[in-house]
DNA sequence: AATGAATGAGCATTCATTCAT
DNA sequence: TATGAATGAATGCTCATTCAT
């Protein structure tokens, strides 16, 4: 299965990787049959197993590479960023033009979740995300520009609210990534309280 | 196929209903055979197709149950509460044991929106999910308790969280369902900044 | 696998059975394919797989009926016979007999040898028929009537003359099967020598 | 196909042969692909197909040499032996000797008997061998060393005992070739019966 | 209402062979 | 001579659905 692939071959395996990415995101892992991809690509179905050991492998293939590209898309948005609020804004930022960007990848990460062989991986994948947002959380939280809380939990909430505004805003509602990026860092950041109503809580929890 | 039932054929359909949305929510929708189903029921083939005209029927029905019974469950919650503020935190928190208590039905209502066939019925009940709680978002903001923003991203956001966090926290966590629900009560009302920085960035917004 | 199964759907397995036995020994065990089965039977795949687990389960049942087959035809003909050598006489005499009357029997049994899954099966079985040889030689021994030597090698020997025999002018030599026991009966009993040439060696061994 | 090959050529030939005898014989002619063999080899295909026309016509020219070299083995230890039986003798030891030295091959003969293909090849093999040990049992009958009977069924016997003994001491049992060589020397000239009940039976016959 | 039996299109995968380089 | 790439028919097996009883 490690083959050795002339440059030619590569160009091969590539096209098979995206345009097997594009069909199981629109259709679906069980509904995307060997013989649409080989069909679709217009070669014999022995060019898949040469490439491939199965489809199951494929699909893992392109999974990992789709996580691995979103995590290096978030660190690079982040990297000189000094104030780590900044970090959290900017990282949902560029989640959000990411899932954008890459929405067939989007749909395939959600479509993974749910199937058993593949759920773990996403998990993982998750919880690597939570934990990459986890230091610049601490640091705002050790600033004092962050309110104290468990602070997986707020990795995971930061996480929650971008990509379900990702989705319901930009892939399901069509309408531009800044406005669900816009929405998603003022909802993370504020909440959803007025700033007389927040004083009031903050008051009574302090007292 | 809406057969007029004996009262005995109402507790088979039952039976079926319910062994198949957990075997669907275990293995996934195309992974679970009509044999599957049959089998762990211990009948016969032509018992499923007396009850169900087919399998996409029978998973159309347990997905309009699931999301009627969830949205059930959100309304009796906030019956009678007079604040809004106080409707939205105990729609969170009944939104939480209800996914805690139906885990299956969770997992199904997620695998669903994989299937293409049945993403349109999950779509539409999250979006009426984010209807239902769109007047209590208005009615805070007219209150001056909830700070000014699309209230239906407003509303998207509030589910992401509480969806999120019901996952990580309960279903894949393991811990109680309080945690998750006051994770995502203080992470929607709060936000994430310290009381400090939140005010400088009032200030700063507001200039 | 372990069905209920209808008379109906008794006689459909034997059927199958009864085909698939013929068809492997004429062509093989993997040139013989399932659809082949199928479509000789007149059938749809799918009864195939309603009425064994694999293509190698059901090789396995044949075989396995055939073995067991085998054995009670010798065990049957032996029954009365007091002599320990007139005993061996008639098995090998039943088994000429079964190999001609089952000559498809009689093509798998040799086939299932050289496929390494089935091998174990068939030597199990060979050892079982020395086994089973073994008390009459070793009776005949202790009677004074059969010589002295290694009793599983003597047993492994008739098996050898008797199928080699059988084999050789039976089933590809299409000569009745009489003359082949009448030629293992005396070849097994007697060996070759002329019984001049017999006693000198005798007379050399024993000085 | 019949090619010119310099000596390279047959060096790459030869390792082909000698690799894919061992992969037929260990896995089967079936379950043993093209491409199990270049990979083994650690060539490409094209390789294979320079110096074969086909599978088939490979493993024919393996089970040619085969037989080849088996005849080889048995003529050479007759060579200079004047008296039939001790011909006979030595003839049955080294059949031993060479199918124990050359295991994979014995199993590649018995493969290739159950191959359609190949059985007429392996059949003719065998009357070929019976027909080499054929002047000799006559020649030991017409000296009165050889008890009279049809001399080709007594030469089938031979080759009998010899192979199955073979298999099962050696091949299969795992002990000295010496061992199987004694035994089926010892079983194909005196048979089975005791000096005193060989007696008996030759006066009854003889009466 | 219910069962066991049957259908046949469809699926993932294999493999002998050929081709382009 | 040799390689990696490609072909496409064939294989074992599954499965939603229907049928006969």
């Amino acid at each position: 299965m490690p083959r050795r692939l002339t440059a030619r071959g590569q160009r091969r395996q590539r096209e098979i990787l995206d345009f097997a990415a594009r069909r199981f995101a629109a259709q679906g892992y069980h509904p995307t049959s060997v013989a649409d991809l080989v069909d679709g690509l217009g070669v014999g179905k022995g060019v898949f197993y040469w490439y491939f050991d199965s489809k199951e492998e494929l699909f893992r293939q392109i999974l990992a590479e789709a996580q691995r590209d979103l995590r290096r898309a978030q660190r690079q948005a982040i990297a000189d960023e000094p104030d780590p609020v900044r970090r959290i804004e900017q990282g949902i930022r560029a989640s959000v033009a990411w899932l954008d960007a890459n929405r067939h990848l989007s749909a395939l990460l959600e479509l993974a979740r749910t199937e058993e062989r593949f759920a773990p991986l996403v998990h993982q994948g998750e919880d690597q995300a939570a934990a990459d947002a986890l230091p610049h959380v601490k640091a705002g939280m050790a600033a004092g520009l962050i309110r104290r809380a468990d602070p997986l939990v707020v990795a995971h909430g930061i996480l929650g609210v971008t990509e379900r505004l990702a989705r319901k805003i930009v892939l399901e509602g069509g309408r531009p990534a800044e406005e669900a990026a816009d929405g998603a860092v003022s909802f993370v950041l504020d909440g959803i309280l007025s700033p007389a109503a927040a004083n009031r809580r903050t008051v009574r929890e302090a007292g």
